[in-house]
DNA sequence: TTGAAAGCGCTAACAA
DNA sequence: TTGTTAGCGCTTTCAA
């Protein structure tokens, strides 16, 4: 049924060895049966088994990307991209690519040592990171490469990729202060997260030098869906006080708090600033256009995927620890200014809406 | 270094054969050699090399997905959440996923030759399928096991579930209709993919029941994208006589149409009827609210990967065609009613904004 | 330049 | 109830 190099070396007349040596190009094979051992193979149809070849070379070409899933919903244009540079990248390299979703906790972890134990990759990329990431200790310890998206506190020394969350956020609250934002609420990221750590520093970075006073109230924590953007910007618009300004922590919370403002009829970019991060494809039509901060999601993919490529195979990747600068973009949600098609018109701000 | 089956059968003084099968808990080893052999096995931390077990067994308990991308750009909120409702099932009967992203063409057929020559899959989920698609072509012949997601031109002898997007695009249509619309205008998908025929037809026969025009200069096509949406929307309301509604075959394209209306200051789901497909999360928080067809996608992924592991594992699946009935999620988008805090409200609505 | 033989880790037919 | 043996498809010493 299917072609082996049994059946080559049969029909050759050679033995499998040889045509084995043939088929890569060993220098030790004549030209001649090279020639011949080719193109028995290609007129054969036959395309190695790469199970037989994996478990003889002790290696799977294969990475493993455990995508961590918070609730049933699962839909995150964040991942797509970033699976298509992981993907793409490793394709270029020959690899292959193993993905399950899991969400964090016991199965996840699980999940992990059954793919090592079971031989069944050569190594693992690493998203979403957590302050203390048990993922990373295991595989720390069970000596299994690995190139990590994202920075956990402790010990960095494991290949990685991430964006600078404090640099973005100072930027996104600067921006606003600028602007004359003097009550700027933020949504925060779950704080088991790594990257709710950089980025709440960065807004409380800002405000701090701009002498404003950190408001514990102020600061709301999403579940990074727009569903949950939506239910804490509610709540920071109920405050007796309402914020002038909402620095959310992701584009889809961002989302979630303009349409809570837009639904007490608040003109957002006018009556309240809202910024988001990441630069999805979302933030760009939404509307008004959502302020942001850009992260190469589908660069930081294929980067972070070169990097274990390049470990897995004992060369020592170009970089081992990328931080990259994130690059703030002004759109309209935060009033900075308001283009109509293609012109820049500035629009009426207030310097204190609800005051 | 690791714990093979031989080492556990040099301890224990078994052979390896007895290992085997005490593992797998065959009923010719005895009681007291099972648990000797599993409680050393436990001690040593076997796991089995699941590589070698398949060379061996002659499958590969994993299936492959090929994912279509278009553009480098790939933020799609679809597949991710499909690829979890895939994944997690995979999961559960114990089969891996490979994940690949492929522009559709020469590469991507080239992939999937490569997966099933390769041996490193037992079948295909295949997705978004065209008119004419190569890839079920391929997999048919091949006589590699598969089920896809969609239908095509010609004989559907596969197995495949979808949902019925003529039926779900008439109830748009008539709901539109119904709502008073007469001008109703649609950004269609990109015609080679099968879905745009169905959810096209299902606008068309609606339109043509309420003896509406079926006007071609109404009909755009866009690729599926926010900044499609938005093109195709601005092509549509620079009509001497625009559309008072438009249908966009995804919420993407709805969203990005919304945005278009919106930056002309025309407000959707008054000035404008406009409605989505798919029913993302995205939809819910849009602004407004959008009308879309609901889509259970991670039921979708979950069931046809079901499908493809009952036909794997040599049983008949429970249905082998499904075809889901879609259910029209009014919001405000459309104009029928406008939600605020929970009460419904209708707003008021223009028959024909523009004469 | 080529081939025989061992072995990667596992399963399964067969014999004992 | 257990062990011997062969073999999945391939790579790689080692000898010829």
């Amino acid at each position: 049924m299917t072609v082996t190099i049994k059946d080559i070396a049969r029909e050759t007349g050679k033995s499998i060895t040889t045509v084995s040596r043939a088929l890569h190009d060993y220098d030790d094979v004549s030209d001649s049966t090279k020639k011949l051992v080719r193109e028995t193979a290609a007129e054969m149809g036959y395309t190695p088994n790469l199970l037989a070849q994996r478990l003889q070379k002790q290696r799977t070409e294969t990475i493993g990307l455990i995508l961590p899933t918070f609730g049933p919903r699962f839909a995150d244009p964040f991942f797509s991209e970033f699976l298509a540079g992981v993907g793409n990248t490793a394709a270029r390299y020959g690899y292959d690519l193993l993905v399950s979703t899991k969400a964090p906790g016991k199965e996840e972890l699980a999940a992990y040592r059954q793919k090592v134990q079971g031989r069944q990759v050569d190594g693992f990329i690493v998203v979403r990171t957590r302050r203390h990431d048990p993922r990373i200790d295991y595989l720390r310890q069970a000596g299994v490469p690995f190139a990590v998206f994202g920075r956990v506190e402790g010990e960095l020394d494991f290949p990685f990729v991430d964006e600078d969350g404090v640099d973005g956020m100072r930027q996104v609250a600067e921006h606003l202060i600028a602007l004359g934002h003097r009550r700027i609420a933020c949504i925060a990221p779950p704080p088991e997260l790594m990257f709710a750590e950089y980025r709440l520093r960065g807004v409380k970075e800002a405000l701090t030098e701009a002498e404003l006073m950190i408001d514990e109230g102020y600061c709301a924590t999403g579940d990074l869906t727009q569903h949950g953007g939506y239910k804490q910007a509610n709540v920071l618009l109920d405050l007796p006080d309402p914020p002038s300004a909402i620095i959310a922590a992701n584009d889809l919370m961002a989302l979630g708090a303009m349409s809570a403002a837009q639904q007490r009829g608040l003109v957002v970019g006018r009556d309240i600033a809202i910024t988001g991060f990441d630069d999805t494809p979302l933030a760009e039509h939404a509307h008004p256009p959502l302020t942001t901060v850009h992260q190469p999601i589908y660069q930081i993919g294929s980067v972070v995927c070169e990097m274990l490529l390049e470990i897995l195979q004992g060369r020592e990747p170009d970089q081992r620890q990328v931080l990259l600068k994130p690059t703030l973009i002004v759109r309209q949600s935060c009033g900075a200014n308001h283009s109509v098609n293609g012109a820049t018109v500035s629009i009426p701000k207030k310097e204190a809406p609800y005051t």
